[in-house]
RNA sequence: GGUGAGAUAGUCAAGUGGCCAACGACGGCAGACUGUAAAUCUGCUCCCUAUGGGUUCAGAGGUUCGACUCCUCUUCUCACCA
């Protein structure tokens, strides 16, 4: 059992520090069932959330199930100053009611997959704002600009002669400071974010608060192409808020390999479950596909619900398999004859006229399930359903 | 502050007076094959009802019949010097 909790701890991480810590926090809970906590700060920033960021509440999640408390920590002071990871600009500051809209956006979406009764949601304006002056001027005492400029952004910046602000100093130390306030005995957090992890252990130090927090780090997510992480601005992202179809279909279009890695940072199989089906499908008595649309069904089902899962599947096999038209189509009306070329574009199916007579001289455009070979075919009035490719579908009216 | 190099389509990167809407690579889109996988092959990839027209090569002027290519200024980037 201990040794399983473990496993399924350190499954996908990165990389982990203090690990006997955590031995010693599980032993306790499995002996005695001591609870200990487990700490996760989030940006109040970006609420729309996408897979990239369940990977760590997946791995809350798991933390969940063998004992832990999560302190799932709402940054609302330190957004005030942006955490300089990774950034070269300052970033724009938040209200106060930006703050408590983005998180409640993200408490719905959250508790999909955590347990709202295991989850404690604290803002650290709480214990920051009451430091003052002179708790804040202890705080700086801790550390040394030398260590601040160890680490590599801060490095780059001050080697190319690019500006560092002081505030920016602050922000890792507040960071840790939150481990300190809420004695948290381990923090989870991305490799990005490994210098403010490690300021939490150095300020519980410092601190003296009898304990030094153990730190998780779960790697980046690949986004949908494999290769560059999941980001909203590279558009290879599966949203946490995306339509059932969409999300499945989005699943279903990863490679295999990626697959595999998605079930081992997403999924909430146990890894013996997931070694199962990575026997059958070398043994081939598996379909890597039922695989992967079974890894869809589970993402669709956690974000929806399971009867959207199961419609999903369906949708999915009907448009693709046997290349039907789907269910919900978004409709377009337009005015008069309408030349082909312009009702693609009008219906978002294609991006401009010349992209659009492009893809009828590829034969990639379909009206009725009919390909269009003439470019300069006008439509007359009626109901039509329009095709680009193999995804792109819009029902159009002429009157 | 001084000097030198550079800024080209989503990215990288050719082009150094007309043959340039601009080689090539990557990415992207589409077609074939499939499992909306991978691999592979093929086509396309500024806009416009188009064998034509329009707007592009950091920005503003200028030289020229004609400029991404030459000149001037401006902005920004990089390198070396102080």
């Amino acid at each position: 059992m201990l040794q399983e909790a473990l496993q399924e701890i350190q499954r996908g991480c990165a990389e982990i520090i203090d690990n006997e810590n955590i031995e010693k926090l599980l032993k306790a809970y499995f002996n005695e069932g001591r609870a200990y906590t487990v700490k996760a700060g989030f940006d109040p920033t970006a609420p729309d959330l996408h897979l990239g960021h369940t990977v760590l509440l997946q791995k809350l999640a798991t933390f969940q199930k063998y004992g832990a408390k999560i302190q799932f920590l709402i940054g609302d002071f330190t957004a005030q100053i942006g955490d300089p990871t990774g950034k070269s600009a300052t970033r724009k500051t938040l209200t106060q009611t930006e703050v408590i809209e983005n998180a409640q956006s993200y408490k719905e979406q959250v508790f999909k997959i955590l347990d709202p009764d295991k989850t404690d949601v604290v803002f650290n304006s709480e214990w920051i704002n009451p430091l003052g002056a002179s708790g804040m001027l202890t705080l700086t005492t801790t550390f040394n600009v030398a260590r601040m400029l160890e680490r590599d952004d801060f490095d780059k910046r001050y080697k190319s002669g690019t500006s560092i602000s002081i505030s920016e100093f602050i922000y890792p130390l507040l960071q840790g400071y939150d481990s300190v306030h809420l004695k948290s005995d381990i923090e989870i957090g991305g490799t990005d974010q490994k210098f403010n992890l490690l300021m939490g252990r150095h300020l519980q130090r410092a601190y003296e608060i009898g304990k030094e927090q153990s730190v998780l780090m779960m790697p980046i997510l690949e986004g949908l192409d494999g290769v560059q992480k999941m980001s909203k601005s590279l558009n290879n992202y599966i949203g946490v808020t995306d339509a059932p179809n969409d999300m499945f279909g989005k699943v279903l279009s990863i490679s295999d390999a990626l697959m595999w890695r998605y079930y081992e940072l997403l999924s909430a199989k146990s890894l013996a479950e997931i070694q199962e089906l990575q026997k059958g499908v070398e043994d081939g008595s598996l379909h890597p596909k039922k695989v992967k649309e079974e890894l869809a069904q589970e993402i669709v089902a956690r974000f929806h619900s399971s009867e959207d899962a199961v419609a999903a599947k369906a949708e999915f096999e009907k448009v693709h398999a046997q290349s039907q038209i789907p269910t919900d189509l978004e409709t377009f009306e337009l005015e008069g004859e309408v030349w082909i070329a312009k009702a693609l574009v009008e219906c978002k199916l294609t991006p401009s006229t010349s992209q659009a007579r492009r893809d009828i001289k590829q034969g990639a455009v379909k009206i009725d399930q009919e390909k269009v070979s003439d470019e300069q075919l006008q439509l007359e009035e009626g109901e039509y359903v329009l095709q680009v490719g193999k995804r792109k579908f819009a029902k159009l009216k002429v009157n």
